[in-house]
DNA sequence: GTTTTTTCTGAACAATTGTTCAGTTAACGT
DNA sequence: ACGTTAACTGAACAATTGTTCAGAAAAAAC
């Protein structure tokens, strides 16, 4: 007896199905070490299913690095619009709150986006790397303003740019919800760090 | 015509040259996106040449962090021991540069410390991360006196180590040697940052 | 109830994987 | 000059890889 249509399959769950299961397992286990038969086993299909929603593993990769990206630009964007005309050190607050909620609440993802860089060929790896550079740019402009308006002190804008994204960043190497510290807690001690790094 | 042994070759620099070539491409591609006859091919020689040399693939990884994480332990012990009662805050600046200097010398070791602890099976994964602890711990030990001391003030130790670290370690995604800035300044730039994280 | 369309299976594909090993050759010891 | 040993080749292995596709079955449309 063949069968090709199992019960209950549908498109419309089995498409972001597959995209969980590919995020859960890349993070896992890397891009290169997870093979489409492992991810289709855990959506519950065959391999040859996954190629009705991805034309091959790169876009699945691919997909998933720039709708996490897309998401953070967007998502930092609207909390920024939203303030407008606060002084930069309230700013610079917002955003340190801000990155640390947005990561800690999507490991996987984040996982993704900063290790699995090198697995995108061109033109991918490009598009990524202009969305985050344009989230890059949000914390400049904040220390750019902050730096103008005598309240930071700061020796070389895009070094300390980077060097507060990659401080706030590395909350996720070591965060676990069962840990000492609350998501709160955590906030408020990389935020009193991030504002002394740039005081006067 | 059969050719078993090449001209030239020597066992004493096989070795080595399976290290260096394993390092650049797992630096370049990841762990598990290098095969072994890429590594062979790079050293000039066959595939099932390479396990005169190591056991597996696998403990070619784990070799290569073993000997990066020992390197950077035993670094910065020797730095360390040379100084003693040093203030705490000249402790943390020569610990800041040492992290620099030892992680811009090292892009590939460090690029792979960082991004194959996943790929490392027990019991490798937990040696590697015991020596990670104890790297941590010395800054830790700085941290802590300089708060006894009154010379810092920190809300939590162990999340300001790994901020502080994780701020340093950032250096290694974005320096190229023909950049605008020398080590000696990068050096600065991220000392001053670190310096006031802490501060009072 | 019949046809059409969507969704999936199951088998197949060439290529590549880590690893083993008998045999071959160069270097070394004597 | 000769035998020994260390270093490497080249072929082989079973397993797994990403991807394709004809056919089957369920769901939707009529």
């Amino acid at each position: 007896m063949r069968m090709a249509r199992t019960q209950g399959s549908h498109s419309s769950s089995t498409g972001p199905k597959i995209r969980a299961a590919a995020q859960s397992l890349f993070a896992q286990h890397g891009f290169a070490a997870v093979s489409m038969r492992q991810i289709a086993a855990q959506v519950g299909v065959q391999a040859g299913a996954l190629y009705n929603y991805t034309p091959d593993k790169q876009a699945l990769l691919f997909d998933l690095m720039r709708q996490h990206m897309e998401e953070l630009l967007s998502a930092r964007r609207a909390e920024a619009l939203a303030i407008v005309n606060e002084g930069a050190s309230h700013a610079l607050e917002r955003f340190a709150r801000f990155h640390i909620r947005f990561h800690l609440d999507r490991p996987d993802a984040v996982f993704i986006a900063y290790m699995e860089l090198r697995n995108l060929t061109e033109p991918h790896f490009e598009q990524i790397e202009t969305l985050r550079r344009a989230y890059e740019q949000e914390l400049k402009d904040i220390l750019s303003a902050g730096v103008k308006a005598g309240d930071f002190v700061i020796t070389d804008l895009g070094v300390a740019t980077r060097a507060v994204i990659a401080m706030l960043t590395g909350v996720t190497t070591w965060y676990n919800d069962s840990g000492a510290l609350s998501r709160a807690e955590v906030e408020d001690v990389y935020w009193h760090m991030v504002r002394k790094s740039v005081a006067r």
